[in-house]
DNA sequence: CTAACTCCGAACAAAATGTTTGTTAAAATA
DNA sequence: TATTTTAACAAACATTTTGTTCGGAGTTAG
């Protein structure tokens, strides 16, 4: 890809990150980001169609980051997924945020933190798709999904509010245990 | 209060709510309220600062008419909120939510939900406080609070979305389930 | 009845949006 | 190296949105 893409969209997606650590996402105007930025409007518009979609493509770069850890290929041996319990997968997914938190600071702490979970709820389902066993089976499949998705995200979010000051283990612990897994 | 007042504001309301229905909040502009209300420009801004405020004072709104029955005034006599568990509690919540329904369509199954939910669980988080004796004491109280607000508030979000098929019983008695309060 | 209040439409400036145009510089290719 | 493609850019543009101001007309309440 050209040199001069990249660094005008990590340029873009640099503002953009700024921005959201001090404003609402639904607050920011294209006019900010391109100033704060410093590129052109045509390079904005020719990069990012919408706001939405920055925001979504920014989302999806961290979380296929972020995963492609987590979720080893199809083809991968099935038995080193066994091998890891979900319990060690939250972890070291946690451990993924905590080091990412600098870079994305603005998702993260910002005023937008549920738009950054509504995507990351997306990925989440992934995970825990692989890992039946630890659905209760006396309510239905999708509702049970549901709420150990809903709920792991809703305890990320508390975490992230309080400034990640508690170690991923302790966060997974805690989880695990209202989740009725232990 | 002057009675124009009232229609002026019932009139915003319905028809932010009704634009709620087919289009998500950021995408709403002030001048279509203004032109499915039929009010004048001025009279928007005379009643809303802004469009955010607007969304406010219609959940606040809702959330209060839906509340007070479930939050009794401190002065009520005690033994009255014993008599009733959390389990009854959160089914009468939910059977208001169903009725609700069709005047706040637009919040319910829109594309807001998660606006709707934001406010929401401020209030979920005064019922669950009057319930000390179903959160877990082998994690902080506050970790506690949280995920049982926000699993509840995310169980709801999936009874909204396939329609409110179920009962409000059915519902609770899921989610309860899964909190482990069985 | 009167005084205060509310609505309305029109007009307004300021800001934001999204597109077009021609030019310049950098990258890829041959 | 020479050529061609590609991207960035500033400037200008029409359009839309925002939030405010004005005076006039209708409504409410004391």
């Amino acid at each position: 890809m050209d040199r001069r893409q990249q660094k005008s969209r990590e340029a873009i997606f640099n503002a953009f990150n700024r921005l959201l650590e001090k404003k609402h996402f639904n607050n920011i105007t294209v006019q900010e980001i391109i100033d704060e930025a410093n590129v052109g409007r045509t390079t904005f518009y020719a990069h990012f169609e919408t706001k939405d979609i920055l925001l979504k493509e920014m989302c999806t770069g961290i979380f296929e980051h972020i995963f492609s850890h987590e979720l080893p290929s199809e083809s991968t041996h099935d038995f080193s997924e066994a091998e890891h319990g979900l319990d060690e997968k939250l972890t070291h997914l946690l451990y993924h945020l905590k080091d990412n938190k600098g870079n994305m600071l603005g998702l993260f702490s910002g005023y937008s933190r549920d738009l950054f979970l509504r995507y990351f709820k997306e990925y989440l389902s992934e995970i825990f798709m692989r890992y039946p066993d630890c659905m209760r089976t006396d309510v239905p499949a999708d509702f049970a999904l549901n709420y150990m998705v809903g709920s792991f995200a809703e305890t990320v979010k508390w975490w992230i509010n309080r400034g990640m000051k508690e170690t991923p283990e302790i966060i997974t612990d805690h989880y695990l245990k209202l989740a009725g897994y232990n």
